[in-house]
DNA sequence: ACCTTAAAGCAAATTTGTTGCTTCAAGCGC
DNA sequence: GCGCTTGAAGCAACAAATTTGCTTTAAGGT
C-alpha cells in the first residue's frame, strides 16, 4: 500500500488522497505526463499545494504512487488447463502492458519517485503473486512446476531489463521464448 | 555518447561540459546526491544556470548523463581461462559493482533523466560489450559458447530486475548461481 | 582577419517549493 | 451525544528554482 497516504484512513485524509490521485489521472490525459506540475494538480483536486509537498513530498512521489496504483493487476491470470499455456498467456499479456509507451511510463515513474524502494518491490510483488497463483494451480493439477523465483529470474528479470534498458524489438514471441527456454521445449 | 554534449566537441563547449561534470562529482561527495541543486552547481562549475537549463533541461537528465560515464566500464574482464571462469568472475563483479549502493544511485540516475532511453541504452550497450570480449575469447579457445542476448537475459536482466524491484538479498553466490544455470551444472 | 552562428552570460519575470501559524475535523474518553 | 486531543489541511509570506529575451563571446569556416 502506499506509503503516506495509509494514514488515517477513514475521512478528510482519504478524501483529499482520492482527489489528488483522480486529478492527476485526470491532467495526465488532458495536459500529458509533461505538463504536470503540484500546483495545477492541487487546483485540480481543489487542494493547497502545500497539502501535497507535506504528505508526498514532491511530484515524482505523488506519481510513484499513483503508477503503483495502475500497475496493480485488476484480475487473476487467466486459466487455460495447463502450466505451459498459463505462463505463456500470462507473459504475453504481461509484456504487453508494461512494454506499452504507458506502461512504460508507469514503471519508470514507480521507480523514480520512490526513495526506499517500496513502491518497486510492490511492482515485483504484484508479479510474484499472479506467479504464484499459476504455479499453485499447477501444484494442485499434479504437473511439476518451477518455484516462482525461478519463473521471476528467467520470465520476469529479462522482460523488465529489455523494456527499461532496451527499448526495441519486444514482442509475444519474445516472452514466449522465455517460457519455452524455462519450461523445455519439448512441445505437447 | 551523451546527447547535447557532443555539439562542438572542441572549445568552450566543451570546457563548459567538462566542468559542470566536474562540478557535479565533487559536490556529490561533499553534500550528497540530495542537495544537488542546478544553481549549486552552476555556481561551482563557474557557469550561470540558465546554460545547464538550456544544455540539459533539468538536474535529471545531467545526472543522468554523468551516471552513464561512471558506468562505463574501466577495463576489459578479468581472463581467468575458460568460459565458466570468466563469466563467473565478471557476473560477481558486475552485481557487485551494480548493486552497491552508488551503484544503485547512478543505475537510478540514468535511467531517470532519460527520456528517449539512450543513456539506458548506452548502459546496456556496455555490458553487451563486456560479454561480447569474454565470448569472443571462449569461441577463440574453441569452447562452445551462448550468444550475448542469452547471457543478457539469464544474468544481465535478472540482475538488474533485482537490484531495481526487490533491494534485498543479493550476494556474489547469485551471480554464481545465474551462471552455472545458464552454462550447465557440469563440474569441470 | 573577417563573417557566421551556436552557445554562454546576464537580469527580470515567473513559477515552484518551504515554512510558521491558524483552522478544521476524525477519533477517543467521558 | 459532547467536548478534548491531535494529525492533517488551509493560508500567506517567503525563499529558491526555472524560464526567457536580449546581449556578448568565441569556434569554425571562408
Amino acid at each position: 500500500m502506499g506509503r503516506k497516504p495509509m494514514v488515517r484512513p477513514g475521512g478528510r485524509s482519504a478524501r483529499v488522497q482520492a482527489s489528488v490521485h483522480a486529478a492527476v489521472r485526470e491532467l495526465e490525459s488532458e495536459v500529458g505526463r509533461e505538463g504536470l506540475t503540484v500546483p495545477l494538480v492541487a487546483a485540480r483536486a481543489g487542494v493547497t499545494p502545500s497539502t501535497i509537498y507535506r504528505r508526498w513530498g514532491d511530484l515524482q512521489e505523488l506519481l510513484s504512487d499513483v503508477a503503483i496504483e495502475r500497475l496493480r493487476p485488476e484480475t487473476a491470470p487467466e486459466e487455460k488447463g495447463d502450466l505451459r499455456s498459463d505462463l505463456e498467456a500470462w507473459a504475453e499479456q504481461f509484456l504487453e502492458e508494461m512494454a506499452s509507451p504507458t506502461g512504460r511510463a508507469y514503471i519508470r515513474d514507480a521507480l523514480l519517485g520512490d526513495p526506499d524502494g517500496s513502491n518497486a518491490g510492490q511492482c515485483s510483488a504484484y508479479a510474484a503473486e499472479q506467479i504464484d497463483v499459476i504455479l499453485t494451480r499447477a501444484a494442485d493439477r499434479g504437473e511439476s512446476a518451477p518455484d516462482v523465483e525461478m519463473v521471476l529470474d528467467r520470465v520476469v528479470g529479462p522482460v523488465m531489463y529489455r523494456i527499461l534498458f532496451r527499448p526495441d524489438g519486444l514482442d509475444a514471441a519474445y516472452a514466449h521464448q522465455l517460457v519455452t527456454g524455462l519450461l523445455g521445449s519439448t512441445d505437447g
